[in-house]
DNA sequence: TAGATTGTTAATCGATTAACAATC
DNA sequence: TAGATTGTTAATCGATTAACAATC
């Protein structure tokens, strides 16, 4: 029996969480003229090793270096895009129109990759029904409804923390898969549920503990 | 000679991103009455490993454990915010008034994480000398010598991409040694600056990826 | 050909988990 | 005392890095 599948090579989360850089990277060579790249180069731009920075490409991407010359540039960013979904788009709601709700709200980026906020939430009255770049802000009470009926796969939280829970499980009856959760709160949820934490207050935390560090 | 100083404890970069979630429970059970709490009622609630935690509790807390009943949260919760420097404010500017910097902006909640925004910065003529947040915005061409002059060491950025190496040297050129990142671009500076990328692309094409392997 | 670069296999490093004695 | 929990030492697991043959 043919193995024609492609080996089922596993990118650790950190490997994942460095290929939006060698994208925006490739993009940044391929926009200043050049049509190939090798591991090396990106390796030092990125301040990585260069054996790492192999190894994640030839995870994501179909096609191989070229000793001598290195990558197509082009393949590198179609596999890429490929990979992290930014060519198909998904549908996602959105939760709580506070300022960071707002904010990600206008953001007119997130098509580019592969992200479509359908729908904005709020359990405030005097906000339902107005409008926030271009769509109409419903009620939480239809949330669940709204995403069974339109079979949203992607919720993005962005309430204050002691209401954060009770939003996901709204969102987790609504059949939702994945959430990204900005409340700075840990939410409970199945096994088989995704939760990306955006923990701003983490982040800061780090930093602020590295500073510390650094300048003792 | 006596060896005095506490031992230096090597907390890993994946530990301290689990610190916020340790505080922020133990301030919950804090809330609910709660006195003291186990490692495995911490780890069973976060879904952690139970030595994990009291390692990670060890290693930036003073206090021990006591068998049989657990940690004193008051305890945990003083030496946690201590050693997340969220006791000691630090001054920051924020550079890029677009929505994201406005939310970050009128967020109240940085003060609670030790981090104080006392002013911000924007480099179209229009918006310099208004008001946002009880801040009035000033013009970059003066960022540098700002940070010089108040000796600030925390810098954020929330410009676009492509102006955001830019404003990073400016914020060098102020002495600024710690940045906190929110242009989805790979920021070039000297190894003694910490930047601390919050990479929203990335965070999402991570929620996608899995999403996308978890419904294949 | 020589030099540069690739991709793979093995070694190292670091973090997590398991095992277990110590303690309240 | 018995049971629960702690803290430490050792084993496991996984990711990064080093070594090196293969290739253009």
């Amino acid at each position: 029996m043919p193995q024609q599948k492609k080996a089922p090579v596993v990118v650790s989360i950190q490997a994942l969480h460095r290929m939006p850089y060698y994208l925006h990277l490739l993009k940044d060579y391929q926009a200043a003229g050049e049509t190939v790249i090798s591991a090396k180069a990106v390796a030092t731009e990125l301040r990585l090793n260069d054996v790492q920075v192999r190894k994640d490409l030839a995870a994501v991407s179909s096609v191989k270096g070229r000793p001598n010359t290195g990558f197509e540039i082009q393949d590198l960013i179609d596999n890429m895009e490929d990979y992290l979904g930014y060519n198909n788009l998904m549908d996602a709601v959105l939760v709580g129109t506070g300022s960071l709700g707002r904010a990600l709200l206008s953001y007119k980026g997130f098509e580019n990759y592969g992200l479509n906020i359908v729908a904005a939430f709020d359990n405030n009255p005097d906000l339902v029904g107005t409008r926030i770049s271009e769509r109409t802000v419903k009620s939480t009470e239809d949330l669940s409804d709204f995403c069974k009926r339109l079979k949203i796969h992607i919720g993005i939280i962005t309430v204050p923390a002691p209401a954060a829970q009770e939003v996901c499980d709204q969102l987790l009856d609504g059949g939702i898969l994945a959430i990204w959760n900005f409340a700075p709160a840990h939410l409970s949820a199945p096994e088989h549920v995704l939760i990306q934490d955006e923990n701003m207050a983490a982040s800061l935390a780090m930093l602020s503990r590295k500073l510390k560090e650094a300048t003792r």
